[in-house]
DNA sequence: ATACTATTGATAATGAATATCAATAAGAGG
DNA sequence: CCTCTTATTGATATTCATTATCAATAGTAT
């Protein structure tokens, strides 16, 4: 199962669920395949409705105590686009995932990726963070950055409403 | 009331409510001079319990209502930082108010602001912008970006428990 | 002042996320 | 392989932020 993923070895998963003894189950394993498996963004509700059709049985609780479980730990990015639902992708550094942002659709709720000056943005984020780690006396751990607008179906309506 | 404030007049107060002949009602002007009095950022339990004091009898339906209304409209900026609760804050423009962005606490939630480098950011995220526009085919209306890690005072307890 | 109707606020309803807890199954040890 | 211990599961109840409902209220035009 997992063993197929060389970025997720079995040693790290168990780290993963659990800081003393977590158990590698067969809902924990189908997750983790899921996300390796399925490239996108998902909300809980999505992971648990896509995952019962290969794994029945599973329950809610399992899958919203996993996702955040792997979304601490690091295997997973936590989104928040404020349309009331967490959604989830496979973290920076998985095999074939890059470092990336988004483009949110406001009207639609289409997500976009882009990983286009990447580059330009790591030089820029790091003189940044290291002016304001001593200015604010903040640890940072991380960013996150996205565009919000409207998504080429939407725009038409957009200009229409407005 | 709002006179004060010239940068929200009337007749930008009653466009913001209702397309269609908003009326300029006792809670609304309230909740705007709130927000033009008391600086920083508030999820709607904060206003409502704060307002409660100035302005007796408000209910909490208005607030989210008026919330959604300003900021809809541009008066006010919405976040969403993943604590389950949306805050707002008197967006740029205003009087007193630059563009800026946040520090964000995982572990208390503390937020700091910063508008350092703004004018590098500008340059790079316009050029950004005007690529990613054609490129994705997304018409771009605003960003996000803020960056995440631990206060001061969390920071401590951070190392401890890891 | 009168009438018309947008808005209010008390309250019910929604819905995502979390807590509870008996039943289950992972893993250790024999 | 069998047994025991206990972490984990999943059905369900619960929480809690936000939204919908609707009769009463209050802006505003005449
Ligand atoms: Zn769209
Ligand atoms: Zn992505
Ligand atoms: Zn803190
Ligand atoms: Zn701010």
């Amino acid at each position: 199962m997992c063993e197929k993923f060389n970025c997720c070895t079995e040693k790290r998963l168990r780290e993963c669920f659990g800081h003393a003894g977590g158990r590698l189950t067969g809902p924990r394993r189908a997750m983790v395949d899921f996300f390796h498996m399925e490239k996108g963004h998902f909300t809980a509700e999505e992971v648990f409705e896509k995952l019962s059709e290969k794994y029945p049985g599973i329950g809610v609780a399992t899958v919203y105590r996993t996702l955040s479980a792997m979304a601490d730990f690091g295997i997973l990015k936590r989104f928040d686009f404020g349309k009331g639902k967490v959604k989830y992708e496979l973290s920076d550094g998985h095999e074939g995932v890059r470092h990336h942002h988004h483009l949110v659709c406001s009207a639609c709720g289409k997500i976009l990726e882009y990983d286009d000056f990447m580059d330009e943005e790591k030089a820029f984020f790091n003189k940044i963070k290291k002016t304001l780690s001593t200015r604010y006396n903040f640890l940072i751990k991380g960013h996150s950055l996205h565009f919000y607008g409207f998504c080429q179906k939407c725009q038409k309506e957009y200009e229409k409403a407005k």
